[in-house]
DNA sequence: AATCAGTTCAACCGCCCATAT
DNA sequence: AATATGGGCGGTTGAACTGAT
């Protein structure tokens, strides 16, 4: 398969111009997202079609939040890390107005640090909810005074640091055993995995990109030993080959739809119901 | 005030996949 | 069927910023 080189010979790299900020953001108001190589040549940025896309999806796009994660967004983002690995898109699919590249960031700077220090039980509920009363308290959106400054772990420390952890570094494989993802003798783990409810990320990761894959995993997973666990607690699912099923059967997008699933426990947890 | 080291985050890079030709 | 193209995504980089000395 041939590659074309990504971008034009003449192109600006680096930080975007106020005016070249102006000037995307008009045209795509105008002619409206897509095209991005289009979007670059007839808007008149000397700018790669790829670094307009990231430039709008990432910064000028309304709606789009900058700064100040909360609370709530930080316990989302891990526990949706913790189900989905690194796969910072679908995370930020969760978190309306977040980027997958500020969560991205906003994990590389503040939460993995945790992992660093801590381990995953500094990622935890209860610290959590107890981070956030101290942030109450100082009003302090990213790092707590008295925590260390944050720092940057590079892919393979994170992998060595979440290979002992649990979900084994970068993605989550979905051949991966659920229970690689639990830590043993924590209890703030063990809090945690009763929230998740034992939940398998196998049948998580099923249908995120490819709904073609569903039927084939679904058989690997029926041939193999499904009793382990599953959505178990959907009363009209007796496995959950056969929740999925009948996910398909509606047309539902499976992960999105157990994702919801897994939010609404999430938010009846938080105490935030209305999602 | 100057310098240095650490941190942040916007942006780039390259791989992959889906679709068009 | 093979190739070209566009777009999505995660990993990484480096300039700018911040705090310590």
């Amino acid at each position: 398969m041939g590659r074309r080189p990504c971008c034009p010979k003449e192109i600006n790299k680096g930080a975007w111009s106020r005016e070249e900020d102006e000037t995307l953001s008009k045209y795509v108001a105008i002619h409206g997202e897509g095209k991005w190589q289009k979007v670059a040549q007839n808007a008149g940025l000397k700018r790669c079609g790829k670094s307009c896309r990231q430039r709008w999806l990432n910064y000028l796009k309304p709606g789009i939040k900058r700064g100040d994660i909360s609370m709530d967004e930080e316990d989302m983002i891990i526990r949706l890390h913790r189900l989905l690995g690194n796969r910072w898109a679908l995370i930020a699919k969760r978190l309306p107005g977040r980027t997958d590249n500020e969560i991205k960031n906003y994990w590389n700077t503040n939460l993995s640090k945790k992992l660093q220090k801590h381990g995953t039980a500094a990622l935890s509920v209860s610290s959590v909810e107890h981070k956030r009363d101290e942030e109450e308290k100082i009003k302090q959106v990213h790092v707590a005074p008295e925590a260390p400054r944050p720092r940057r772990v590079s892919a393979v420390e994170y992998s060595k640091i979440v290979e002992n952890e649990g979900c084994g570094g970068n993605r989550c494989s979905p051949t991966t055993p659920s229970p690689s993802n639990k830590v043993e003798g924590s209890s703030d783990e063990a809090s945690f995995s009763d929230f998740l409810i034992d939940i398998d990320q196998s049948q998580l990761l099923i249908g995120d990109d490819s709904n073609s894959k569903v039927p084939q995993m679904e058989e690997e997973h029926n041939n193999n030993n499904n009793k382990e666990v599953g959505l178990s607690n959907s009363p009209s699912s007796s496995s959950p080959s056969d929740h999925c099923h009948h996910l398909l059967a509606e047309k539902f997008d499976p992960l999105e739809t157990l994702l919801d699933v897994e939010l609404k426990r999430m938010a009846s947890f938080l105490g935030l119901e209305n999602d």
